[in-house]
DNA sequence: CTTAAAATGTAGCCTGGGTTACACATTTAA
DNA sequence: TTAAATGTGTAACCCAGGCTACATTTTAAG
């Protein structure tokens, strides 16, 4: 008798159906989420830059970034595709209301990460090298329970 | 009289340190990690389902990650060259031993994280969801600072 | 005022990760 | 045993986001 191939469906079982559409849906937009960070890392440079430099222009935003200019080029045609900034060939970049807007929570939402992992005794550099990456995943409760342990003391 | 072109920047050159520039690099690393980010994924999905099921196939994985079979396939050939899993066509996959232990280390930095939100107060749901994202960015250190809470009280 | 340097734009290529449509292999049930 | 159902593989496409190489426009030095 030959080797089966695979195991035989245990019949009538239903082991955790649910589990797996959960885990499925969690990773679905934890993908969806990864098309805004982008936009959040952009806005977020372009304001600052526009604070410190006066204006935001494109080599500025390379070098902010670690890109090229080519890849800060393409991603400025679809954020202002996506109404989220003005650009005019040659000219510095600006956002628009909306692109302000998701500046302002960025920043704030990322200083309360960066601030809360400080608290949790985590080292400067750290802090803000994780808040980078982990900022884009924390939902408003999430960040609402940073904020009230950030609170305390 | 032709113009004489800009010189390509020397590849590998890195740019002196500034606060931009560390800012870049800060970037640059978590868009490095997104690349880890799949593999863990499939690591551990294919760990649990090994224990759960018995063996791991494509169409649970695919259901698992909330995606089609297709990409579950393609995906799998990159995890092979990378030496986490193998695979044989119509055949279960297994994880190697390199693939086990990054399952493992994932499975237990996913609990710690989850975990650490629900102590924080978040609610189950949102924890897990959360979990999910914030998970492929945190450094030892700052897992560390989160085992420390958790042993608390 | 000229012109070289710097900034910006464009063309074209690569990879990862998603898809649908269809072909082929394996399992299972009649 | 054979045919349908299910699982797996492959081809071909899409988009985001990297890149290099080259072209064009601005800007700034002489």
């Amino acid at each position: 008798m030959p080797r089966p191939l695979r195991k035989a469906k245990a019949a009538g079982r239903v082991p955790e159906v649910r589990p797996s559409a959960q885990q499925a849906e969690n990773l679905r937009r934890s993908r969806r989420d990864r098309a805004l960070e982008t936009a959040q890392d952009y806005v977020e440079a372009i304001a600052d830059l526009s604070t410190s430099q006066g204006e935001a222009r494109v080599v500025d935003l390379a070098r902010r970034l670690g890109v090229t200019h080519v890849t800060v080029n393409r991603t400025l045609t679809r954020l202002q595709q996506a109404g989220y900034v003005n650009t005019q060939p040659y000219r510095a970049i600006f956002l628009t209301d909306a692109g302000r807007t998701l500046a302002d929570e960025c920043k704030q939402r990322h200083q309360t990460v960066a601030a809360f992992l400080r608290k949790l005794g985590v080292s400067e550099k750290i802090a803000e090298l994780d808040a980078e990456g982990i900022e884009h995943h924390v939902s408003p409760e999430t960040l609402a329970a940073f904020e009230k342990l950030l609170a305390k003391r």
